[in-house]
DNA sequence: CATACCTGAATGAACGGTCATTCATTAATT
DNA sequence: AATTAATGAATGACCGTTCATTCAGGTATG
């Protein structure tokens, strides 16, 4: 009950840009979620969270919905942004290379974090029922999966691996990357970060072996 | 609009021992998840899917929190109850049949209900900001793991596999076919239920060559 | 066999609490 | 002075819970 708990002094009210307290907001809301689940948040919860008062909400969102969602936008647009910069960057002096940056950057603290990752299970636990969230976990999967299988399939090409699937290869990386992320959360004492990425890089070990070693970390 | 729906025929009524009733009301409930997420589970909706009247599941169960409790133990106790079969079973003729068998078990048509999925995800999705909820969740994670890991064990000593490591084969596998559920029941169309499994089965037979063989099936 | 009585399952209207949303008012900025 | 940002009390909708009432099936009585 600290008394400069969130600054929230009258006289020092200022007007900010409208970008600004939107993030300020969705910040908030990441932390509410994670906090009380997605069903825990409430307009009161988040924007106490945010040091400001009840109604800033739906005055630069529309409504509680929106927040939501713009929430969820968030956190995926973040992630296909970084993913796809990795993807794309022709910085990598090998295929390995760029296959272990992809491997450290799901795994690295910023991904892995918290809250990040208990916003992002929590819209895909309401998935299902609401084509609009499925709509938004979705919309970068496909872009991200045809990237992955192409380099994989480089990789395969590269190595001569004989009778490997490409696209199989991806869609079990991306699979187990997710799970990997959802046993972390729920379970850290169980799986901690390092023994998930270590899971993780033990599949692309198998499936690249002349790519990725196994004793390096 | 039928008039039959859900038989709601106030001449039949017909008072009911409590188990029937609370098996009717979970799922129903199970339904509403699958229907609405959990946030979108209200008691009205649950009774009316049950046919049922409202004051019915305050009755049976003492509370929304309860009712919601019971069906996520009903959905985890039957697949642990399944497994632990598979697990303590000795009518395998081989360790290879055992891995088949809790392969196919993962991904038959009963484990990948939709909405059986659907209950488990939504719950999970809740969990890291609620005990009660990531309680039931993991109660049998650990013997599971453990169980895993002893059978990966014997077969990496019966295949004469050198340098393997049963327990992060067994949490790679777990996390997988975590991974590769959530991805299933989101987006059906990108995984389908055969290619999730061929990519589990790929994974076993990488670990272990001599047991599981991607011929078949 | 008929009838009265009892038990407890089932019902749903009513209640009260919670929460998203609105908007009149106030404050900061130009 | 005009404009834009921010506030928070008030509103109304929604929903979990309660409980007086109804009714089916069973038991006792004559």
């Amino acid at each position: 009950m600290s008394k400069t708990k969130h600054s929230k002094d009258l006289t020092k009210r200022r007007a900010q840009p409208k970008e600004v307290r939107k993030e300020q907001l969705i910040r908030a809301t990441m932390k509410c979620i994670a906090a009380n689940g997605l069903s825990g948040v409430t307009m009161a919860r988040v924007t106490t969270e945010a040091g400001l008062s009840l109604g800033i909400a739906n005055l630069h969102f529309e409504s509680k919905e929106r927040l939501l969602l713009e929430t969820l936008e968030y956190v995926t647009n973040e992630y296909s942004r970084e993913q796809l910069a990795i993807f794309n960057s022709n910085s990598y002096t090998s295929l390995a290379a760029k296959i272990e940056a992809l491997l450290e950057f799901d795994f690295s603290s910023a991904v892995t974090d918290k809250d990040k990752m208990a916003v992002w299970f929590a819209f895909l636990g309401e998935a299902k029922s609401r084509p609009t969230y499925q709509r938004i976990c979705s919309r970068q999967d496909s872009v991200s999966e045809a990237e992955m299988t192409a380099l994989f399939q480089a990789a395969i090409d590269e190595g001569g691996y004989s009778g490997a699937d490409a696209a199989l290869i991806a869609a079990g990386y991306i699979s187990l990357v997710d799970g990997l992320w959802l046993n972390t959360l729920v379970a850290p004492r169980r799986l901690p970060r390092k023994k998930a990425r270590l899971a993780a890089r033990h599949y692309l070990a198998s499936a690249f072996p002349e790519h990725i070693m196994l004793g390096k970390n």
